[in-house]
DNA sequence: ACTGACAACGAAAACGTTTTCGTGAAACAA
DNA sequence: TTGTTTCACGAAAACGTTTTCGTTGTCAGT
């Protein structure tokens, strides 16, 4: 930092004018092929970088897009951040990645921040916190502003805004239809409370099978795992009914490999005694042995995805009253934990 | 951004100069009461927002740090960030995350822009391909003009910079002799090519742990696993041999987690007829079944006083030429994997 | 009535760029 | 000689702040 070398000093040193500077690194027409070369020459020679700063300010634009999300240490995430990367690396737009902790306040503070000049658009996927509270006034006033604002995985549901989204509903669907189709009777499911969407659109799902196939819903095969509380005792609630489950449908990565451990625990064969089958394709559901059937999310194609559609509202100021809604399908990846012998 | 509110404006609607608004929101006692109360009123109304990027390039700082991991998908560096941002915001400064992707020359990119004017300092964990390559420049260059960087887990090993790394060696070492103890006495390793140092210092501290404890030496045991191949494969071989091993330490959790996967493929029993031990506490060691023993890194700890020592470096001037090192200790996490009945 | 102090505000420079609009000199035509 | 181009460059405004240094106007003290 000391001594930061500017078009200034260069002009100084070089007794021409700062604009003649500028323009000589531009290769605008304007300077003689003599002035042009002693410029770069000594610019070349100091190692000379513009400031960032100074030119976002002046465009009015800083070529770098926000991302926030909950957290970062779950694999979800990475992929759609990196996604997301890809495609903005690739137009020539910086990332700049930040977290909300799952906090509304958080959310909020860095929202802003990013929203005041620090980014040309903000993508985001909504704070656990910000739904219970249901307070979306910060986005709300961007969206006023017109500043470009793109959600990805949990949005809004009464905003008109731009979404990327999971098909939630139809993987529960397709998931459980996959253990019935596997002869399974009395499916579990493990799932999050009502609030969270994603874990509800799954239920739906789940719950859209079982009745199509006329399959009894049972309340105790249902349980909404409660993270306040310690995980491990809620799932083995399962294994303690007089009603066996002979399958299990988890909503996530987590709860899925946490059941296998508890079946294995409780000797019982997966996937003979009992089908497991979870969401998200991480490096979990890979590693166990079994190995866990799973929806696969495609998180890398929605954070590509969902930085297309923000960068078509950035170049183009027309698309600002229209909104999309698209939906990343899921895909079942088949492993040991549901493929029986027989 | 259409019809952005600026001082300027604010200024204008109120027939005051611009100086004027700035400090009576800054509550300057120059300004008086009234004119304060008239100026507050209508900025709340408003609901102005000062310009980041204004301020920053007045101040000549950003109060923002940038860090640069090799990839985001990838629970270690994850927690580094964690960590780093963690403190970061605690100290009132933003993080900007920045990928790499193990390329040099994205590497380079990034580092060059992030520096010019982005932000205050850089944390950085360098890329794989720069090590192949063994071009440093774009850090010399900046270590040259004083700007404020730290390393953390992967660094430079010939420069004299301020680095964090976990004290692969004694992990290494730490590793081997836990199997030592429990009885193994052909250990193989998993891990990576010499290039890499993390992979090359623990592969030092299982050789000074065989030495000390007087056990051969077997090249047949020592697979230097290389990503650009099949991993499977190169793994597999080990179980091939007719001098099986006894036990496995594996470098990182996706080598502990694919050997476990094969070992129980073999009908072998983990830990009985062989231990493995991993490296890295991630979510992979704690699902499988046996669960993983493994050297746990503390990634959130190095995130944090990475960002701790840079920070320093930024706020005190006079530490510009002394440079730290400082080891992050490992531990070991004693789980199913090596814990024998016996 | 004159000085001095003080309160309340404005003007302007600065941060590092880009860009528009001159302007002086040389070159050329009449 | 004068007028018009063209060339090569400089001056200055602008982006949105902060901060320093005036500049008023009022009022107390003498």
């Amino acid at each position: 930092m000391s001594g930061k070398i500017t078009l200034k000093k260069i002009a100084q040193h070089l007794g021409v004018a700062v604009s003649t500077v500028s323009k000589a690194l531009k290769n605008s027409p304007e300077i003689s092929m003599e002035t042009r070369q002693r410029i770069l020459n000594y610019v070349e020679k100091v190692n000379y970088h513009p400031n960032a700063l100074a030119i976002s300010l002046q465009r009015q634009r800083t070529m770098t897009i926000g991302i926030i999300v909950p957290e970062l240490v779950h694999h979800f995430f990475s992929r759609v951040i990196s996604g997301a990367e890809n495609h903005a690396s690739r137009c020539g737009y910086k990332l700049l990645i930040s977290l909300s902790n799952d906090e509304w306040d958080k959310e909020r503070q860095v929202t802003e921040m990013l929203a005041n000049g620090y980014v040309d658009g903000i993508l985001i996927s909504v704070a656990k916190q910000t739904f219970e509270k249901g307070n979306f006034d910060h986005f709300s006033n961007l969206i006023q502003h017109k500043f470009p604002l793109v959600f990805f995985d949990r949005a809004p549901s009464d905003l008109p805004v731009d979404k990327i989204i999971i098909n939630d509903v139809e993987g529960g669907y397709r998931a459980t239809k996959h253990l019935i189709d596997k002869g399974a009777k009395r499916i579990a499911i493990l799932t999050t409370p009502p609030h969270i969407s994603v874990g509800a659109d799954r239920e739906r799902g789940y719950l859209k099978a079982l009745n199509e196939y006329s399959l009894e819903v049972n309340a105790h095969l249902i349980v909404h795992v409660d993270e306040r509380q310690p995980v491990r005792e809620q799932i083995a609630i399962l294994f303690e009914q007089n009603i066996a489950p002979d399958a299990i449908f988890a909503v996530n990565e987590k709860y899925a490999a946490l059941a296998l451990k508890l079946a294995l625990q409780n000797n019982l064969k997966v996937p003979d005694d009992l089908m497991i089958i979870g969401f998200t394709d991480g490096f979990i559901s890979k590693s166990t042995t079994p190995s866990l059937s799973t929806m696969a999310q495609h998180g890398f194609e929605m954070g590509e995805k969902a930085m297309e559609i923000l960068l078509e509202k950035i170049e183009d100021k027309s698309l600002f009253d229209t909104q999309k809604i698209v939906f990343i399908p899921t895909n079942l990846v088949e492993r040991e934990s549901t493929k029986l012998k027989s």
